[in-house]
RNA sequence: GGUGAUAUAGCUCAGCCGGCUAGAGCGGUUCACUCAUAAUGAACAGGUCCCUGGUUCGAGUCCAGGUAUCACCA
């Protein structure tokens, strides 16, 4: 139990900032990140959890278009509202930034010209769509016309809804602006620069070969066949206006393209989180420690960019930003690391249909964080973990998981034990002597301290959902147990046994508290004052502005500092002063069900958030 | 069209390298309990493991073909 921290650093997918954030991406990407990151810093491990704001991507520009407003405008708005929502839920971020600061442009322009540098890059003519009167080339979303495959007369740039095919915006038939039906759309050459990719075949095969075992199977296979097809150069540059410029003469038209920038913010991120802690280096202590493990957690769609094409763009700018010293006054000199493990999550759909954000086809979770706590939301959503296949997100599927599980299991145990503890034994634990523990006492005590190893070891496989059900089968264990002993009855006619017994079964619960505080951290903190310590468990989330040189941006970022959790067996003191006991769980109302589904497909306003 | 994944009790899902008389939680039925948010516990009842062929002493598990759904790529 005394090995040297590791590093861990999990870095999470970068959402759009062109709406709100949805239970999709809670499930998909930011609460297994949060529960990975959570167990580690418990464990005593050195977590450095980044992401941020996508605030690129044609998804902005195409709200920003539909609002009539800047892209700067949707993406500041969606960026405040995603620091607020994951604060409310918990998703405890070392840095949450976004791809507009001045660090994220620098450091992605940086990558392009170490790229460029060593040849990593080609140029090459591509055919575009260009609008004649908008004087600029169109991404593939505004262009529509008839498809070519099944001559569909609204075909749109990229996909054609009639016959499903993928289509080059060049070759539709008789072409046209969707925002303006009457602008002449003429095809012409543009230069860019692509990323090439299949020279880091060989070294990309040896990377997934090295990590194989540890893989979900579908992320290796997936990813092996990607590189096995072979590896197809890729643009990294667009004709668009609203990105990080190309840092070259004669460029100043064109930006980088956004999934080549995106991916670059997990490491841009920790740079920034170095500098903002005042430690400039102390970001390589996992990019450039051969001992540090890079975890991604990301949705499906996103695994050739987590597997293949960001690890070619790392090889591409091994050493990058090595000079100096780190914090620990140590140089390294090994290559900058790679992700040690990317585990993928399917999609989360909502009471059986895909999320639709046009259709409003959704759960957002600012709206249902007005009306649930947010650990009956991560209960639900961490049960329901879309691990191995699609899951789905239903009504009465929270209201049963919450009711029956979560509270009726768990919170019910804290609240019958605590509150008999308190009634009965003068607000304390029972001063008693833990030698005269009975056998089946004990037993129960050590499988839940047991639970610490089985549990332990399945977070750090990121079997997050198995590790929640192993952690909750203590609980159900610890009621079946309780109901043997029922110390109710023999604290009539000989209350020093049934001192034991609500003895053990506190300390039981002071386990389960720290075996469930991953994935439930606000509920572990109110067990854990109830049972009469003082402290956190976790660390602070704040929201912090920084200045750089021509702008400010907020961040959300979490301060470990007081944090007293620890990942290891309790060691509750008999006699113990307990604080006054209060229902963890709201009950909630089967009424529920239904009001939520009736939201669905309906017209939603964005409300402030609360904290 | 190609690649990968998924299809197992009413619901949500486990089942790794073939031995399963197929498991868990929830829901259902019956009984017990009263410390607890009518919360808990015990027992029971629930399944042509998507379809069709094949390999094998033996297949939910391997192979081939098919159907449906999802993602990525062309």
């Amino acid at each position: 139990m005394t090995t040297a921290p590791k590093h861990i650093h999990v870095s999470v997918a970068w959402p759009y900032a062109n709406g709100d954030l949805h239970v999709g991406h809670l499930a998909g990407a930011y609460l297994p990140a949060d529960i990975f990151a959570r167990y580690h810093r418990l464990k005593g491990n050195k977590v450095l959890m980044v992401s941020g704001s996508d605030s690129h991507g044609t998804p902005i520009s195409v709200e920003a278009d539909k609002l009539g407003v800047p892209a700067r405008q949707v993406f500041e708005k969606y960026h405040e509202r995603f620091l607020l929502a994951q604060q409310k839920v918990g998703i405890s971020y070392d840095l949450f930034t976004h791809t507009d600061t001045e660090n994220h442009h620098r450091v992605s322009q940086d990558f392009f010209l170490q790229l460029l540098e060593r040849g990593y890059l080609y140029k090459e003519t591509q055919q575009l769509m260009f609008s004649e009167v908008e004087k600029r080339f169109l991404p593939d979303r505004y262009v529509e016309g008839e498809c070519y495959i099944c001559h569909f007369a609204n075909a749109r740039g990229d996909q054609c809804d009639n016959c499903g095919n993928l289509l080059e915006a060049t070759q539709l038939i008789n072409p046209r602006n969707r925002n303006n039906p009457s602008d002449k759309l003429i095809v012409r050459e543009s230069e860019h620069f692509f990323l090439d990719l299949g020279r880091w075949e060989p070294q990309l095969l040896e990377y997934l070969d090295k990590h194989e075992s540890h893989w979900r199977q579908n992320v290796v296979r997936f990813s092996r066949n990607f590189v096995a097809d072979g590896l197809n150069g890729r643009p990294i540059t667009r004709d668009i206006d609203w990105g990080i410029d190309v840092p070259l003469e004669g460029w100043q038209a064109k930006k980088l393209y956004v999934w080549f920038e995106a991916v670059i913010g997990y490491f841009a991120a920790s740079v920034e989180w170095a500098k903002n802690i005042g430690q400039p280096d102390a970001w390589k202590d996992w990019w450039y420690n051969p001992e540090a493990q890079i975890y991604n957690f990301i949705g499906k769609d996103n695994i050739p960019f987590h597997t293949i094409i960001w690890q070619a763009e790392l090889l591409g700018v091994d050493g990058i930003y090595n000079v100096g010293e780190t914090a620990q006054g140590k140089t390294y000199d090994a290559p900058l690391q790679l992700p040690y493990d990317v585990p993928a999550n399917e999609f989360m759909n909502i009471e059986g249909q895909k999320f639709s954000k046009s259709r409003n086809w959704a759960i957002w979770l600012p709206d249902i964080l007005e009306r649930y706590q947010p650990d009956a939301i991560r209960y639900y959503v961490a049960s329901t973990f879309p691990e191995s296949s699609d899951a789905d997100y239903a009504w009465d599927g929270f209201l049963s998981r919450v009711n029956n599980e979560l509270l009726a299991a768990w919170g019910n145990l804290a609240n019958r034990m605590l509150s008999f503890a308190f009634k009965r034994f003068e607000g304390k634990v029972p001063s008693i002597n833990p030698a005269e523990l009975t056998e089946a006492d004990q037993a129960m005590i050590a499988q839940s301290e047991a639970a610490f190893e089985t549990v332990g070891d399945l977070l750090e496989k990121v079997k997050l959902k198995e590790a929640l059900q192993t952690a909750m089968g203590v609980v159900r264990d610890a009621n079946a147990y309780l109901d043997r002993r029922a110390p109710w009855k023999s604290i009539k006619e000989n209350p020093a046994d049934a001192a034991l017994a609500v003895y053990s079964v506190l300390k039981v619960i002071d386990n389960c508290k720290t075996l469930l505080a991953p994935f439930l951290p606000f509920t572990s903190q109110k067990v854990h004052e109830f049972l009469g310590y003082d402290g956190q468990l976790f660390g602070v989330q704040k929201i912090e502005t920084y200045q750089e040189a021509t702008r400010p941006h907020k961040a959300l970022i979490y301060d470990g500092s007081a944090a007293i959790g620890r990942w290891a067996k309790s060691d509750l003191q008999p006699g113990q002063s307990l604080r006054e006991p209060a229902p963890l769980i709201v009950k909630l109302e089967p009424e529920i069900v239904e009001k939520e589904r009736a939201l669905l497909g309906q017209a939603r306003d964005e409300r402030e958030i609360i904290i």
